[in-house]
DNA sequence: ATTTAAATAATACAACTGTATTATTTAAAT
DNA sequence: ATTTAAATAATACAGTTGTATTATTTAAAT
């Protein structure tokens, strides 16, 4: 942990621009380059000249490309938790709760497609990269049994259902189902992608 | 559609080695490195390496990186049709006839998890090389859509399922665990996919 | 206006990349 | 035994990579 540059105010150095938006505004050329060239192409150097600053200037802030990768990785995952975030502050009624918030983990729209596929290159590059790779750890599978266990609680399930299988299956079916988009965007587009989410909603909801 | 060596038989010219297995032996080569150091880390030097020839050896055989990867690619999918084929020709029950192939989909033993790594690494690889990406040309999906076809010409199916949206709903499925057993295979270990696969089954088929 | 350190820029360097070139070795045919 | 071309090996080259170094510019404080 080395001494952040951020919290030097009210003091005799220079306080020029903001160093987080900065920051920020780098990870988000970041993941341009990754949807472009792929994790191959995502080089300190495109990096540089796609947030339009010098290799000295990037250099400043991001001491090595694993700390900047790092921190754009970081910062797609930020991003979409605040959007969840939002959505399980609405006051939604359960099955329209669970299905907005699984919707926000499929690629609906022009923001997700994006962000799930820059994800989809950093979890992949990161297996291989980390030299002791000890699986995801983003929060999502725990995430999808309590959405499960709410719609329990509220009584909405269907009866004899197997809840860790029944979390594992619809967990798999999202990204599946993202993957697939990723993949094959002329098969399946939103709409289609939307009818076999709430196929699969109904079919373990109570009717 | 460039001249086949392998045909040079019975003429003036020596025919030493294999010319069709020294290629799979360096294909499998290329495998082993991706499955340790990732694409990134698959580079003619570094593959010709693990397989144990010298860089003209190899080039000998591969004029370019991308022929390289291309038939190593094109090896996997063979491998596992072939695997698909024999399952096919074994007589077996509808029901379990259908299971047994999408079991072939699914890593469960050490060399489908590793052809399935490898081939994931494969079509994000490709996405991004290849000039004009339109998508994946495995006939995987046509395939599930054909196997849920058996079970419904058998009589097997619950009424009133949409084949397509089920079809997708089922191939999503088959990725999402497979992609997760990958990144997460203390979690999804070979018991808990099939349990997966077996319960999705039930779901969608007569009691 | 001067000082100060952040912010930026320019250049350098060793390692690695794909590909090309050239030479050598090998084994099958005569 | 000699010839022939496949098979292999060794080396070279230009381009890119991540990182390091150094110098310059900028703007806030005194």
């Amino acid at each position: 942990m080395q001494p952040n540059p951020v919290v030097c105010y009210n003091t005799d150095m220079p306080k020029i621009v903001d160093h987080e938006e900065r920051k920020s505004h780098i990870a988000e050329a970041t993941w341009r380059v990754i949807l472009n060239q792929g994790m191959k192409g995502a080089t300190v150097r495109k990096i540089a000249q796609e947030a339009g600053v010098s290799l000295g200037a990037l250099r400043h802030y991001f001491a090595t490309q694993q700390e900047l990768l790092g921190f754009a990785m970081k910062l797609v995952s930020d991003r979409a938790n605040a959007r969840i975030k939002d959505i399980a502050g609405l006051g939604l009624p359960p099955k329209e709760l669970v299905t907005r918030v699984l919707m926000e983990l499929l690629p609906l729209n022009d923001n997700n497609m994006a962000e799930m596929e820059v994800w989809f290159a950093f979890v992949f590059h990161l297996k291989y990269a980390e030299e002791d790779y000890g699986g995801l750890n983003d929060g999502i599978y725990p995430g999808i049994v309590n959405l499960l266990g709410h719609l329990e609680e509220c009584e909405l399930l269907r009866e004899g259902l197997d809840m860790s299988i029944e979390a594992e299956r619809l967990y798999a079916l999202l990204d599946g189902v993202a993957l697939h988009a990723l993949l094959e965007p002329q098969r399946l587009d939103r709409e289609r992608i939307l009818r076999v989410l709430h196929s699969h909603m109904d079919s373990i909801c109570r009717e």
